[in-house]
DNA sequence: CTTTTTGTTAATCATTTGATTAAAATATTT
DNA sequence: AAATATTTTAATCAAATGATTAACAAAAAG
């Protein structure tokens, strides 16, 4: 009777109301918390960010960790969630697949450009947040995306072509304020580039399994 | 006389054992900041790391944000440092300058592999903290290195195979506790992989400018 | 309409944390 | 050795911050 105190936590007890406010409050956390990070972001901020009294927050999340860990879970997922169905794919070539990682990445991180520095340094932070999901070694190895690349290019650790890809699409998101502060380039130029890569990468990456 | 409060801004005035101990706590600081990021170190960690009293840190450095920018700047020159004289460098080719960006970068990284993350997410975080200082925009456009890339490559722009080298040499160590935690890799695996990785990057590069 | 449950707020707590102070210890100068 | 200057420490402060409480408002149930 008097325990639905912590509403998320009790099935079928939300109003339309309830849901409003809750993701209210979530939305404002993922923006703060991939912005800023978990130590730098402060629950105030989010209360403030999501027009809401900040006991609320903890009314509904009960504390900064958890809510946190509900945005890093949605984070790492998001992230991860996108090359898994492209590797296992069994009926695409290599080629397809390169092309696919490239314009899912580019297309997916254009849209949340600091995913991967929240996910990266989060992960570092607490890696055993990671060991505990979702097995990717597993899926990795034996994926299909692999075992084509060993295929192709079997005295080369199919790891390398794994880093090559991931990196040439994530780099980008990760170095850009490093590349924009530094004036070698300016926003749109940026947004350019990032669309001939979506091009380039798959052409690239052939080049390198060719070697 | 009695002006000799923060000894680190009276030149002249350090004894031996002052460096000893200011050294001490600027090596604590390198340490948590690059481990932790500047939000979530507390000066205590750096206190207890160097081993000293608590007031010692703001009787050396006056403030967190005073030691953390000196650390920042030490930690972005070692990071951006090395490029600058081998992309300038114009008796050399285009394909030795590539051996000497991979072989530098993942000699320097593994020995700071927490080097980059730290680097990029505290410039993300305060960009301006880079467009002040040294303007590598106008280094890199004027530099031997894209000036070759350019002859070779006149359809593509140059900074393509910038970013190619730099994320196919850095990904690896802002992705590594991903890779490991993920079960992909082990931490020899991964030590193997650099070495490996110092050869074929320039293969790969060269590779990638005949496309 | 009354009662009960759920949602929201302002005020407050307890802890953490960056920083300071005043005094003690150590070194340097005269 | 005495006087002075510098380094180090323990104790403390004030602000920030995550969390709670108690009262109130709104909605749902009876």
């Amino acid at each position: 009777m008097i325990l639905a105190l912590y509403p998320q936590l009790v099935m079928g007890s939300k109003k339309e109301k309830d849901i409003s406010t809750e993701e209210k409050i979530k939305a404002a956390a993922r923006k703060v918390f991939t912005l800023k990070g978990y130590a730098a972001t402060r629950t105030r901020d989010i209360a403030e960010e999501a027009g809401i009294n900040l006991a609320l927050l903890n009314y509904y999340f009960r504390s900064k960790e958890k809510l946190f860990e509900l945005v890093a879970a949605e984070k790492i997922q998001q992230l991860f969630g996108l090359i898994g169905p492209v590797i296992n794919d069994r009926s695409t070539s290599l080629q397809t697949k390169l092309e696919r990682i490239a314009t899912a990445y580019i297309d997916t991180l254009s849209e949340h450009p600091d995913l991967p520095l929240f996910v990266l340094s989060e992960i570092r932070r607490k890696p055993e947040w990671l060991s505990g999901r979702i097995p990717i070694g597993e899926m990795v190895r034996k994926s299909s995306f692999v075992q084509q690349v060993r295929e192709k290019c079997p005295g080369i650790h199919p790891i390398h072509f794994l880093m090559n890809i991931l990196g040439m699409c994530v780099f980008p998101f990760v170095s850009s304020p490093v590349f924009i502060a530094a004036g070698v380039i300016d926003n749109n130029g940026f947004k350019k580039l990032l669309e001939e890569r979506k091009k380039l990468i798959p052409v690239w990456m052939n080049a390198m399994l060719e070697v």
